[in-house]
Parts: structure tokens; sequence; C-alpha cells
DNA sequence: TCTTGCCTTAGAGTTCACTCTAAGGTTTAT
DNA sequence: ATAAACCTTAGAGTGAACTCTAAGGCAAGA
């Protein structure tokens, strides 16, 4: 099947702007033109773009994404730039992940104290720490009045 | 314990410059000052800059975390909106969270087939096959000669 | 044929989150 | 007293990733 610019844009989410701008910075050299200069892009393509937004989703920058690219386009012999490329990547994604997870832990703890039966003293407990904090360094107390 | 910007600066990670545009954005309004007009930052300022790198290490946007600390500000009164907040807050990291682990195994594939025995024999096969779509559709080889 | 709706490009504009500069005031050590 | 090392502000500059505009070419239906 060949697919247009907006047929893309519909199957991937992402815009047909976008597209573009990723072509502009060499992420689609393997996308076809026909006579008129329109992009055609094929399954294959879309498996590639797959790819592409995967990387991107998972927090590559453009400038890698491209040097991934130039590396297929290279075929074989760029495995090791690849194997490099992603594994430095995986690293980064596994320590964000995790620093997600610990964060989300934090969040999940705020949210079980408001939504505690007794959330109004909780809140009432933390403020007054804070007030007392600002006293015990001689600072004005910031909170408008309770 | 009482803390200069440059300290708070080195005991979070965060520039001296991230602090004053935080500060600027309204993210820090219980921050103290001297007569000077120095930034003062206590204990009890650190616990709420935690939460504030905590949301914005998950994506928040500052105007959302402007919006969580004019809640703390306001007392007990703003619990529902607080709730609100991270409510919608912590199913999008949730989301987030899910894609990352799905893109992460896509990583993981790549880099067990570049890290496998014959990965040249693979990747010559993943190369002929987008060959292969393009001649399908009747388009040119985007590929530099094997 | 002509209108409508695609597509193209170059390049300008936007948003976000910083990051830095300039000009000047404060504090500390000698 | 004065130099060095802090701090302040307003506002300009940066970089990344879009997002859009303008001007124009191409394609399909009435």
């Amino acid at each position: 099947m060949r697919y247009s610019i907006q047929e893309v844009a519909a199957k991937t989410g992402l815009s047909s702007y976008t597209l573009r701008y990723y072509d502009k910075a060499g992420l689609l050299p393997f996308v076809a033109r026909n006579t008129a200069g329109y992009r055609i892009f094929t399954d294959g393509d879309l498996v590639l773009l797959h790819t592409i937004m995967c990387l991107k989703n998972t927090g590559m920058a453009i400038s890698d994404i491209r040097r991934y690219i130039d590396d297929v386009m290279a075929g074989p012999t760029s495995i090791a730039d690849r194997k490099a490329l992603l594994t430095a990547h995986r690293a980064k994604v596994l320590a964000k992940q995790q620093q997600l997870t610990e964060n989300l832990r934090e969040v999940d703890y705020k949210l079980g104290l408001y939504a505690a039966p007794d959330a109004v003293t909780q809140v009432q407990g933390e403020l007054a720490a804070a007030r007392a904090d600002k006293a015990a360094n001689g600072l004005a107390d910031p909170y408008p009045a309770s």
C-alpha cells in the first residue's frame, strides 16, 4: 500500500507538519516521492516510522534518532554503532523509569493523604509544621491567616 | 537551618538560575527574604521544593505545579483541587510509564537482534524486506548499494 | 476550464524551560 | 577601606521540537 502524508498523519497521530519536520531533520530519507514531489509512504516506511516514534517516545533526541536512521540506511556495517546507541539509550530509559516509579509513589502518598477521612486535620498539621519551621528560624509566616 | 540560594542549588542539583526562574513563576512564594532582599530557604521550604521537583520530574508543567503550590498556600480548603490535580496527573504518569515499558521492550528486541551471532544475516534480511516493499510498490530503492 | 483541495518549499513564529548578562547592592575578609 | 564574592532584578538569549504561513504547483470532480 501507498500512503499520502495526511494518511500517515492519521495513522500515527503525528501532524503532517511534524512529519515534514522529521523529513527535514533527516529522519525519513527512505520515503519516496512521485513526479510532482509528493511524499509516498509504504508499509515498510511505517515500520521504520514506528521505530522512530518508539525512540522519540522514550526521550531520544532527534539528532540521535537521525544517527540511528543513518545507521539503518548504511546496512549491516553499522550494527556496532546501533548497538552502542541503543545500549546507552536503554540505560537512560531504565533510570528514568525507576525515577518515575519513585516519584509516583510520592504522588500516591499525597493522594492517600487528601483522600483520608481526616484529610483536613492532616493538612492543617502540615501547615502548622511549616509555620513552626518559619518561626524557629525567626522568619515571617508566609501562609495566609488560617 | 537557613540556606542561601547557592546552598539550595548544591543540595537539589537545580541551578540558582532555575531556582530564581521558579520563584519568578510563582513556585516559591513561601521563601523568605532578609532585609537586603536575599532569599532565605528553610528545611520546610526544602520539603516543598522536593515536592515541586517530584511533580516536575514526572512531567508536570510549571503552570500546573504553580496551581498546586497556590493550593498548598491556601490551606485545607483547597484539598479537593489538590486531589483533582494529582489524580489527573497520576493517570498521565501511569500511562507514560506503561508506554515507556512497551517501548523499552522494542528497544530490547532490537538490541537482542544486534547482539545475536547472526546479527549481520538478520539485518540483511530486514534490508531485503524493505527493498522488496519498495519494489512491490513500484518505487526506487532508497538504500545504498549492498 | 475552473474550482476545490490536496501537496510542495522556505522560512518565520511559538512554546517551554531554562540560561545568561548587565547593572547594581550587600557581606566578608584583609 | 577596599576587594572579592556573594546576592538582587529585568530582561535578553538559547535550544529543542514543533507549528504555522506564504507562495505556488498538482489533481480530481462539475
